[in-house]
DNA sequence: ATGCCTAAGCCCCTTAGA
């Protein structure tokens, strides 16, 4: 059983694309990430048509998390961790939703950049990371098979980027950032990707610019964190890279588990 | 030191991304 996750970057720009890769790669749970767009507007009978039954959590021009089942629909459990955005009276952003798929617990999130650093931004990247360790916490004791799972917007180590001091100044690899990233770790989470590829160089998105792709010139920050449940049922990790290089492609590429049964 | 590139909005420039 395929579980994946892919920062599309706009579901409207991305859905031939999306369409392509579901039917290539026919993940059993699919989560995304920065659909940015409103609930109404989240192509639901697209996915409907090719199979599969979605949740989702839109916002207008920016963020949004939606999860899809392969033939079954997910059953929502929670939508937001209860923190409000950076700017004065905006509420809460569309970053968090978790749900319920065929017995296994799906925490999909889009993890807040935090650039500039310093600056407010890194502050509430800081402070959803701490709201996101007491969710993870409270779903750890339940012992159900879990996968927290997203593009969590940080490098956990150097070898996880293609040059670190290019990325020095950067959010995704402050101390602070990194800190608050292996504290989830500590509580005992698996980092499929990694402990499959110890030794780093698995990147997970590309830039836009400066050639990035072309010069492989990437990181990896999209990660699937598996509870103890789940984490013995590991088979195999994996990043469809070839999908950054296609036409129209996200900046990220799907990233994906292969779990027993 | 800066732009590089892409998506979306209410819109031919700004904001945001990482």
């Amino acid at each position: 059983m395929k579980i994946a996750s892919f920062n599309i970057n706009g579901i409207k720009a991305r859905l031939p694309r999306l369409k392509e890769w579901l039917e290539e790669s026919r993940p059993a749970i699919a989560c995304l990430q920065e659909i940015k767009t409103m609930d109404e507007g989240f192509p639901a009978s697209e996915f409907e048509a090719i199979g599969y039954k979605a949740i989702w959590h839109g916002q207008k021009s920016f963020n949004g998390v939606a999860i899809l089942a392969d033939g079954v629909q997910p059953k929502e459990i929670q939508r937001g961790l209860g923190i409000d955005g950076p700017k004065e009276g905006e509420g809460e952003q569309a970053r968090y939703l978790e749900a319920e798929v065929s017995g296994i617990r799906v925490c999909n999130l889009y993890l807040p950049n935090g650039n500039p650093h310093p600056g407010p931004k890194f502050d509430y990247k800081l402070a959803w990371m701490e709201k996101l360790r007491e969710r993870m916490r409270a779903v750890w004791i339940e012992e159900v098979p879990t996968v927290v799972l997203g593009d969590y917007n940080v490098i956990p180590e150097n070898k996880d980027v293609w040059a670190p001091k290019a990325m020095a100044q950067d959010a995704l690899m402050q101390p602070e950032s990194r800190n608050a990233h292996a504290r989830l770790l500590a509580d005992g989470w698996t980092d499929a990707i990694d402990t499959l590829n110890p030794r780093g160089g698995v990147w997970t998105y590309w830039d836009y610019q400066a050639g990035a792709w072309q010069r492989d010139h990437g990181f990896r920050i999209d990660h699937l964190l598996l509870s103890p449940e789940l984490a013995d049922r590991l088979v195999a990790a994996g990043v469809d890279k070839d999908h950054r290089g296609r036409e129209k492609a996200s900046d990220h590429s799907p990233v994906w588990i292969e779990i027993d049964r």
